[in-house]
DNA sequence: TTGAAAGCGCTAACAG
DNA sequence: CTGTTAGCGCTTTCAA
């Protein structure tokens, strides 16, 4: 800015109004300005402004498990698009469900000054971030509540209701033996979606049959596989996660078992995978959408106490019919 | 720094030291500093660090066409994991495939003074950049070629060697009515797809039948459905993106119609098709694994001429078989 | 409307 | 090993 100054024969001051578009700057002087930063090259440095004026960055940091999940990238697509209608951009970080990697990405993107922070936990204490809040930083929590006593925003998905939906349409069919698939009960959305094929169980006082530690596709083909091959195997199945829905529709596609399917996300090609099933759908754009324009209301000030949100589900028919 | 080192009554400059690590400072002095810290809830302004010092950011930018599709969002995951490895943080933005906005992106990632400039380009003309690289910005293409003369390392996929080698395959089993549907030629990699189609049919000397404007699956369907009811109706078809193969395998599939069908780019349920198809796969992750790591290349120093890498593809058999 | 001076939070250079 | 001073590039006083 100086040189740039120095070149238009002007001071310091009046190049830094011309290029904020301050409207009290005689026009010929504008313009002799606006042609020096042209001939000079000039690029204002943003991050210098944000210092001395102790102002927003125009960044918010997103935390989330890993991009290349279809559901997350869907998240943080979302995240930068509204961000951008506020001028601001999208720093985004992984943190592998590790709390510890979680918690310094955080304290990196607080370092950077960041406006705010959206957050999928992977930990379920947050009260580290207290100070960071104190300071002015904004959280949001999505997809799972955050832990450890701080109030924030929160936007989740109905996860227990959908579950319920599932299990009820499984035994609305006559089902009575169903089998549920899932990875672990460690994770908040897993264990609320366990939780609600429960409560749709004991509804009707039947047991439910729950394979635990079923990680991936092969995992829930080879669950499937063998419970088909035991004693008194079900007559349907509940995956609690889509990439468990996918082992099990190839388990039983492969097998030709007319086992009845439902399982919890909806999944890009579900509506043409071999046979037919179920899945629990809910809208990740509005959860996302929710979520950050949440968090910009309390970068613009809004003071209220700490709200959350939940995103409904609802029961889709996928799979090819022949 | 100042209220740390008046609460651990040292000078500010031995605040600094503690905080950035450095070992000439007297452990029982640093010990005081950190205590002051924690008990201040200190914490370092990455920003003003790089200010005055003129180094990096430890940012890098992003530039791509959409973050929700999986293409993009595999390339952001990795580009995200390189950058980490390189205590850098990843921003991610999104072009929409308009080139006006890709610059004024750009400018925006420049005035935040990233370290590099990850770019899959939406324009043809990157002449603008020119500045900027001078500036000290590293910049690298992926996916398509930057235009206008700007000079800087670029990673393909070889789109035309991999549309050639599923023509051939379909030539190979007998085909020769073969249809290419694609979007437009407005975009280097399609154009270089249909380019590829082309070579294989000159080598047989067989016509081929150009569908463009195909923009979506539904497109896709409607295309096939066109095609299989006119006048001598292709055997084969050759999709130019995943997108389009999973329309016209929805419409072959609708139909019974057992044209063979071929397709450029993999995708996650491929195998669960509900009928055989081929693809040409090729690893985006390693194309943005490449582009990430000659990106910190540059950052790092390297000065030597502008690279050119492409990353090569294969066919692969999908789609379930009965 | 314009400009001079101070200062944002930090680090480099140089003393001590 | 520790501290002082200047200054990164910009914006905010406040005076002209």
């Amino acid at each position: 800015m100086v040189d740039v100054a120095r070149h238009a024969g002007v001071s310091l001051k009046t190049v830094s109004r011309v290029v904020n578009g301050e409207p009290t700057v005689n026009a010929g002087l504008a313009e002799r300005v606006l042609a020096s930063i042209g001939v000079l090259g000039f690029q204002r440095n943003q991050l210098a402004s944000t210092l001395r004026a102790g102002r927003r960055t125009g960044t918010v940091g997103l935390v989330i498990e890993e991009l290349a999940n279809p559901f997350y990238s869907t998240i943080a697509s979302v995240a930068a698009e509204v961000a951008a209608q506020h001028d601001t951009m999208l720093i985004t970080a992984s943190s592998e469900e590790d709390p510890d990697l979680e918690r310094r990405l955080v304290f990196d993107l607080c370092s950077r000054r960041v406006d705010g922070l959206l957050l999928v936990p992977a930990s379920g204490d947050h009260a580290y971030l207290r100070p960071e809040v104190d300071m002015g930083v904004h959280v949001v929590f999505l997809d799972r509540p955050g832990g450890g006593g701080l109030e924030a925003d929160t936007v989740l998905i109905d996860n227990r209701g959908g579950a319920r939906a599932a299990v009820d349409a499984l035994l609305a069919k006559g089902h009575r033996r169903i089998a549920v698939l899932l990875d672990s009960t460690g994770v908040y959305t897993m264990r609320e979606r366990l939780l609600g094929a429960r409560e749709a169980m004991e509804s009707v006082d039947a047991p439910l049959t729950v394979v635990e530690g079923v990680a991936n596709p092969d995992d829930a083909a080879r669950a499937v596989a063998g419970l088909l091959d035991g004693p008194q195997p079900p007559t349907a199945f509940f995956t609690v996660n889509n990439r468990l829905t996918v082992g099990a529709v190839g388990e039983l596609w492969r097998r030709g078992d007319d086992a009845e399917l439902a399982g919890f996300d909806d999944f890009e090609l579900a509506h043409l995978m071999p046979r037919p099933l179920t899945v629990v759908a809910y809208d990740t754009r509005a959860m996302a959408g929710r979520a950050t324009e949440m968090l910009f209301e309390r970068v613009r000030g809004e003071r209220a106490a700490a709200r959350t949100e939940v995103i409904g589900t609802r029961l889709v028919a996928r799979g090819v019919r022949r």
